[in-house]
DNA sequence: CTCGAATTATGAGTATCCCTCATAATTGAC
DNA sequence: GTCAATTATGAGGGATACTCATAATTCGAG
């Protein structure tokens, strides 16, 4: 018969059994852990003989790598399509860090895992590239806000970059140790000071973030207006 | 002999042993990682039988976790030391800050492997309290702040804890990757951006940061001054 | 349809490693 | 010096990631 005709060739039986490998190991590693993942269980999920994974990944930490790539690429399609269609860089940057945030609450079990190749292979380049590329979706976000003219261009934007999404994962993790799930004041001030520092024009969160009166910039703005006309006069 | 006169006690001699376990383990596990360290080459390294290990550590995890408690114990120290003197809170939050992403970069190695207890003990209770206490010197430091008046009161004070370790943290990742070993911009913007929304008056970094021209604050601050005069005498 | 080469699957066997435990050595108060 | 208590030893047990010789399956060509 032909392979046109044939309703699954070798191939995508082939590929069915990778994602049933991939899927048996998701459960697994997510269930026990990576160290208290067994080959043999994750074999017995996919329903195949143990031997038959090593004909898919070399080994154990192969298989973690494949999820933890899986899982990355994942996010950051999430990201981009969390942030399309979102004019205001600032609203833009406020769905940003929501979204990581609460990605990193949800999925806190599977991102410390994703984390534990580090441990288990000292072959950090592979991951490292995904987790670039996620975090590139922050850079795209600051240059879209440049060129609107709301962000001040910024020649070492990764120590913007580090503030942004250092701050969201060590709050996550504090918030995670409290039991608490309360994200906003973590975001909105995030955002605030980031806009504090980099933004060229006061948005209505107020100068400093919560921490000032609300619209005390355009107030004192006014202000100065009124007085430097007066100091003109009074010069004159 | 009596206990007194004898040179080396029963005691100093476990004691002594326990510290050649502690460092032994200490190099094989920073050189190999938790993964690839052996047991039987720990032991080797103190000189012992690899059975002797488990007179004094429950199994691997516990060793590491006593190095883990170890190493964080000295950092804390390190960091009380390091503001211990500077006066003011401004200058003291820039000397943590400095010796915290040092200490992140010059011994990245074992920061990795402390965190890696996350994932081989699920007991992360006895990690996290050592945790907890090293960043206790920042919360103090802010309080030490706030006396002087020079801080305002921080209701949410995690909020900006998080701030400051999860930057510098993400930062020592970002510099580390790039092969690059100053430290200086990072830290100046961080905590020039933490006083720019904390701090009660402008520091001589200018308001925002490098981002503003410096004394702005103060420049409004007498010319809100004149101009409050001026409306109070319109008005009567 | 059949043959056969290439690909894929199997699982018993191997190597390795953490940890236990029966036995031995050491210590120190009396 | 004696002896009970403490500490040390390392061969062996058990568990597990991974290998490899062998078997099964696939699929195009004749």
């Amino acid at each position: 018969m032909s392979s046109i005709a044939r309703t699954t060739t070798r191939r995508q039986k082939v590929e069915a059994r990778e994602q049933a490998i991939l899927e048996s190991a998701r459960q697994i590693f997510f269930k026990k852990g990576y160290e208290g993942a067994r080959m043999s269980e994750i074999a017995a999920g996919a329903q195949i003989a143990e031997g038959t994974i090593y004909i898919y990944y070399k080994n154990k930490a192969a298989l973690m790598r494949a999820i933890s790539s899986e899982f990355w690429h994942a996010l950051t399609l999430n990201a981009w399509a969390e942030i399309e269609g979102i004019d205001h860089p600032y609203e833009a940057m406020l769905a940003l860090a929501c979204f990581h945030i609460q990605s990193l609450m949800d999925q806190a079990d599977m991102i410390d895992l994703t984390h534990s190749l580090r441990i288990v292979s000292a072959d950090v380049g592979t991951t490292v590239e995904e987790l670039k590329t996620y975090v590139r979706v922050f850079d795209t976000l600051y240059a879209r806000g440049v060129d609107r003219g709301d962000l001040k261009p910024q020649a070492e934007l990764w120590t913007v970059r580090d503030v942004f999404f250092g701050t969201l994962d060590y709050s996550a993790r504090t918030l995670r140790l409290h039991g608490d799930q309360n994200i906003e004041p973590v975001v909105t001030n995030l955002v605030a000071a980031i806009w504090a520092q980099h933004g060229t024009q006061t948005v209505n969160t107020g100068l400093g973030g919560a921490s000032s009166s609300p619209g005390l910039l355009s107030r004192l703005e006014r202000v100065v207006q009124r007085l430097e006309k007066i100091e003109t006069s009074d010069a004159g």
